[in-house]
DNA sequence: TATTGTTATACTCTATAACTATA
DNA sequence: TATAGTTATAGAGTATAACAATA
């Protein structure tokens, strides 16, 4: 039926509208940071703790010889560093080190700075609402 | 305020995450049609019509330059082309070609399918209040 | 044998600066 | 002068395949 389709349409080109805004809003908040949006992404996740490259790869969709060059570039800037896994002598432990640390909870920020200002004239319903419908899509099997 | 900073911090979470996951959709999607995302979306603007190069660069916020190669690789592989702006001589209109138009529809529609599978569960209610929010996101002057 | 991470290689994406041709 | 697009260059992101060390 054309409405249902055309109102799916609607509700596609939406989220990739938001996809693109937020995708820009990443760019612009790194690059004054000196990161690229990858960079900043990778430091977010370490935010959340110390984590292989494996795990690391996994939660960036990125491939593990992918992630190596680019924690090869952050630990040359000191922004990180490979440590040892105190059981299993093949793994590595990334983690923050302080400037890096410093420079996450900055990326961090900004960002979400952004997109809080963008979101300001949501009322407290509307946000949870969103939250849960989000939450619906994201995670399909809740 | 401690309650409000969480809530903001909530949306904010959940926005990134959605992000990622239409991010990552979009790889998934296009990778097996022999496209990198980056020329998916390229493809996929031009759906909308031919675009100069200086207008495509804004609508993908990208530098002219950076397009100028892009644009290369898809016209060696004839999937758009280069033509001569009707009166500017020094300007150019990217077209799809046949090829081209045909991969950018099944591109297009590989992903909103994918989208629209997550957002199966959503009420035509909930579709609308969601399309509402987000676009009180994406253009905040409305 | 399987897993962790790296190396080698080849492309693609991207920005900056300088350039050509046209308006 | 200003604009449209390109070239040259350099760095960063990415995947594939093959590899070393350890589990």
């Amino acid at each position: 039926m054309a409405t249902t389709k055309a109102r799916h349409t609607e509700l596609v080109g939406s989220l990739v509208g938001l996809m693109h805004v937020l995708q820009d809003l990443y760019a612009e908040t790194s690059r004054p940071l000196g990161l690229t949006p990858q960079q900043a992404h990778l430091l977010c996740v370490l935010l959340g703790g110390p984590q292989g490259m494996t795990d690391l790869s996994r939660i960036m969709s990125i491939e593990r010889s992918s992630l190596t060059s680019m924690v090869d570039r952050l630990e040359r800037r000191s922004l990180l560093a490979r440590n040892p896994h105190p059981t299993d002598r093949r793994a590595c432990q990334i983690t923050l080190t302080t400037d890096g640390h410093t420079l996450a909870d900055q990326a961090h920020t900004a960002f979400t700075d952004r997109v809080e200002a963008l979101t300001v004239s949501l009322s407290p319903t509307a946000r949870k609402t969103l939250v849960s419908a989000i939450t619906n899509i994201t995670e399909p099997g809740q």
